[in-house]
DNA sequence: TTGACAAACGGACAATTGTCCGCTATTATT
DNA sequence: AATAATAGCGGACAATTGTCCGTTTGTCAA
């Protein structure tokens, strides 16, 4: 049989993203329209919508690099941190974790609104919890929690369930909020999440 | 001078409201469109706009009878309460709350995309974080942390912050996805929560 | 080459959100 | 009562999101 691609299909692709990200960075996210990008990459509506059905997937490729940074930096650092204590490795990751969100606010927000309204007709599922970042984070967290469960070092919880309350918790929004309206640095954002949500899991072994 | 008043004017934001209600109720809160309202209530676009400048404040003010009573409800357990231990109140409190949410998720997460958004041009303000709503649970929430952490009877850490944080691990959508996706009831997560979020908070005094 | 066929492009179109402006209704003033 | 003045109604209009369909492009077979 036939299996035609155009061989400028790649770099419609490319085209795309790069004068997404180009307009992202000089007018901002959220005042940026789908339809501006098509119009100035010069691309029919439709050939960017197959690609990228809502603003939110077309910011989940964007944001697929640093990503994929985040993850390796996860596992060299579980890796050097083999055989340290569970609560250095937990809190060490989370502060990755929160660091890489606090830095990617802009567009880590769009995402959230955009994968959680699930305007689309498949409304079964949420696709922001389906996305491959969540699951990522989620896996990661929940496995150590699970560790640290298992070791009898914390008081008694279901560890999947508070990696999703975690993750909830470092919602951009509210982590934006925190500093732009109270002034809150990344290090007080982290040191305070730590010291409310992790530290307090762990029984202290005075 | 002139003050001329429309004397429809109220009649007008009561047909709003109760037509909103009724297409919510039939058709479900994120399917409905304000047209569609405006339509349906046979008043112009304006008129609508003109009192609710997104649905989210269409919803706000939807959702403002059971807030209110949720409200009453609270301050009457806090007095009947008063002087229990500052854990026992908490707690009271915060089951309260998750109820609340989970049980009027449908417009919380309507009311939460909304307001977090904040097409409007002010974008310097989260409306969402301004609300009446939030201010006063976290209002209450960091109130309740404050005396506990005062009494000594917690780890250290910053009550508003506390507070901002609990309530966005509250998250409609999360909340929303442990039921739809893991089959948690109710009570699991209020014990869950609880269980992860304010009991490891407080010093074991055994 | 040439013809057939499908993947995929692009612009037109529909739906929703949000704004603007001419007109109506109401009330204070005379 | 008649008039002036304005709050506020309502529909038309603009912008954005998302879909559909006619046309183009490239591959395979003869």
């Amino acid at each position: 049989m036939v299996t035609p691609k155009r061989k400028d299909a790649q770099q419609l692709t490319e085209l795309i993203l790069e004068t997404a990200r180009d307009l992202f960075t000089q007018y901002g996210v959220d005042t940026v329209s789908m339809h501006q990008i098509a119009k100035t990459a010069g691309v029919g509506q439709a050939t960017m919508y197959r690609r990228y059905a809502q603003k939110g997937d077309l910011c989940l490729e964007l944001i697929d690099d640093q990503f994929n940074r985040l993850r390796i930096e996860i596992e060299a650092q579980l890796e050097q941190l083999d055989g340290a204590p569970i609560l250095e490795r937990l809190i060490s990751v989370f502060r990755r974790i929160i660091m890489f969100t606090h830095h990617e606010a802009s567009l880590l927000k769009a995402i959230h609104v955009s994968l959680v309204q699930s305007r689309c007709l498949n409304a079964d599922a949420q696709q922001f919890f389906c996305s491959q970042p969540y699951l990522y984070l989620h896996g990661t967290l929940a496995g150590l929690l699970k560790e640290a469960s298992d070791a009898g070092q914390t008081v008694s919880f279901d560890p999947a369930f508070t990696a999703h309350i975690m993750i909830a918790a470092l919602a951009p929004h509210t982590l934006q909020h925190l500093s732009d309206r109270y002034g809150y640095t990344t290090d007080d954002i982290i040191d305070q999440l730590i010291r409310t949500l992790i530290r307090p899991l762990f029984i202290s072994l005075d």
